[in-house]
DNA sequence: ATGAAAGCGCTAACAT
DNA sequence: ATGTTAGCGCTTTCAT
């Protein structure tokens, strides 16, 4: 059996407290008996009870992950969607809450807050919320700490951080870059409207439309994102009368089903046809052409989101906060018509 | 602030033994009392506190999820490399973990033992092990009981239970495959051959080069798996005088990787050229052409994976223990040669 | 059928 | 500088 406090003491001839002031380096030891604790700490390999601390502090150094769920109900969710993006989030997170010596909980979104409870858990980070998710009604009885990277129903509480980035301004920068190449119907692609970034991109997509004197063309698709559903929706809207020349998809895979469309019918890549994910991915850069995304910097939204949760845990900062985490457009050949590979 | 059981046990008029026993439905209570003491539960919206009830049970009802690390040395170490497959492993391991009430903690692989002990883990799932790792030691002070999908150092201990595909068998399956279509040189391009898997696919290629009278052909490719360095190896293999006419890879990336390098040379898959993946995904079926892949059935890995540990700590099995999931050839037309799209 | 009390391993206020 | 002691909230043995 593992040591316990009391073993220390006696082996070190000290009492229980001078132990926990040793390991916790509060109050004052004189250096000898804390030479004789620390040893005796090494001998018996001794690390304190994590319940037995748990249970005193009252706090459990445990956050919740989760990922706002694609299938509103099924029995087996998914708690990790398949994209670049999210796993990127998460390693950043968890790598940053092992630093601080927090603990990462992967958990389902939709698992109800009672079994939330029973977890014993400080804070919550929620991606990619719709921000009507129950954990965000004021009322809800349980009151952890959230941190999510888009809007929520209610910002104002006291409990709620966010760290996003600004959709808006990428999703003006990328359409203003298409339409320096020359493209002069942009189409947008995307899931769930619901979701904040996609609500984001639609709305400055639209504005924009509305400035330029175009008439917008919208296609939301069901959750998850597959590659079939985009490549069909984009074989639907190029068969219009008058087709778009350009794609912003949402997500990775609906680029890359646009991309494969085009390709099934003859069009090129950039030359006939643009396309954007505005989410940026490693496979985007394998793809053929390579396709033009935004890079939303994962690893810092999971950081810095981390960060305000165990500051505000810890009392070192106040909610609500919000943080603003800079995006890129990184301009790749599927966007390059100007001069476009082949064409001198 | 949350009630605890003596508030419940004033409101019910009973004592906290009784309230104790109701809730975890030892001891006898009469009826009457019960009913009592469960209205008084739902007024104050009581939950045990789980600290305490763990300090107690000396159980966390929580398992360490870890992914053999692929990048043995760095400060920001990958929780979860890109991969469907682990992916997958992960969501029906954590699904199945509710279940269960269990808890699943995603642990980087390279966390010390020490770090380890503090979360109070009551056991640890290791995916894609290289079977040296320090925590397979007999020796290692804290003994969590651990489940793997791969061979370890020291499978005789009783703390280790095994699921694992037989990767031996789809190996010579996939090899009698490539045959049957007319392939005659088929190589093996794979990741670090330390990993279990990637050493039994070795193993068998080997056996059935030498049953063969084939020069056998690896390439072994450090990790991570990339779809560039698998272009750049399968270009290199390409160029020989007896170049192989078909490839086996060990990972999905992989298996993209040579299929840009094949169509960037202008070879015809699967004409002139047979790709299959060791390890299924949703990529290699949007690929063009789609590309054939052993399918390892991820979430019964996760979910034998779970069951066994978890019966295993509640003394319902003993280890060590060894179960084999059923893995299964999926030929896709990358590996179609015989009547292949367009040859009538 | 119900309750009193000990104890899980630790922290922190309060002596000394 | 070090020790005593009272909890933290629960489970469980043992009385009644």
């Amino acid at each position: 059996m593992a040591a316990n406090i009391h073993d220390v003491a006696k082996l070190a001839d000290v009492s229980i407290t001078t132990v926990s002031h040793v390991m916790s380096g509060r109050g004052r030891v004189a250096s000898a008996t804390k030479e004789r604790v620390l040893t005796a700490i090494a001998d018996l390999n001794y690390q304190a009870n994590i319940h037995a601390q748990r249970l005193v502090s009252q706090k459990s150094r445990t956050l919740a992950f989760q990922i706002a769920s694609f299938t509103q109900n099924s029995n087996s969710t998914t708690l990790i969607p398949n994209s670049n993006y999210f796993l990127e989030v998460l390693n950043a997170a968890s790598n940053e809450a092992t630093r601080r010596e927090y603990v990462l909980l992967i958990l389902s979104a939709d698992v109800d807050s009672s079994l939330m409870d029973r977890y014993g858990i400080d804070g919550v980070l929620i991606i990619d919320p719709r921000g009507d998710e129950k954990i965000f009604q004021t009322d809800s009885h349980s009151d952890w700490l959230i941190v999510t990277n888009g809007r929520t129903v209610n910002e104002l509480t006291s409990r709620i951080g966010i760290v996003d980035n600004d959709h808006r301004r990428t999703t003006r920068e990328t359409l203003m870059h298409l339409r320096e190449e020359g493209y002069e119907r942009p189409a947008l692609i995307t899931t769930d409207l619901g979701r904040s970034y996609t609500r984001d991109l639609a709305d400055e997509y639209q504005d924009w439309c509305k400035e330029e004197g175009l008439a917008p063309i919208i296609v939301e698709l069901p959750e998850p994102p597959t590659q079939q559903a985009a490549a069909d929706a984009a074989r639907k809207i190029l068969a219009r009368r008058l087709p778009p020349d350009a794609i912003l998809a949402s997500a990775e895979d609906l680029a890359l089903g646009v991309l494969h469309a085009a390709q099934d019918q003859g069009l090129s890549v950039p030359k006939d046809l643009g396309i954007v994910s505005a989410v940026d991915s490693s496979v985007l850069l394998v793809a053929t052409p390579s396709i033009t995304a935004v890079y939303l910097d994962p690893e810092t939204i999971g950081i810095r989101a981390v960060d305000m949760l165990i500051s505000a845990l810890e009392d070192q900062a106040e909610f609500p906060q919000k943080a603003i985490v800079p995006s890129e457009l990184r301009i790749r050949d599927s966007t390059m018509r100007r001069n476009a590979r082949g064409e001198t």
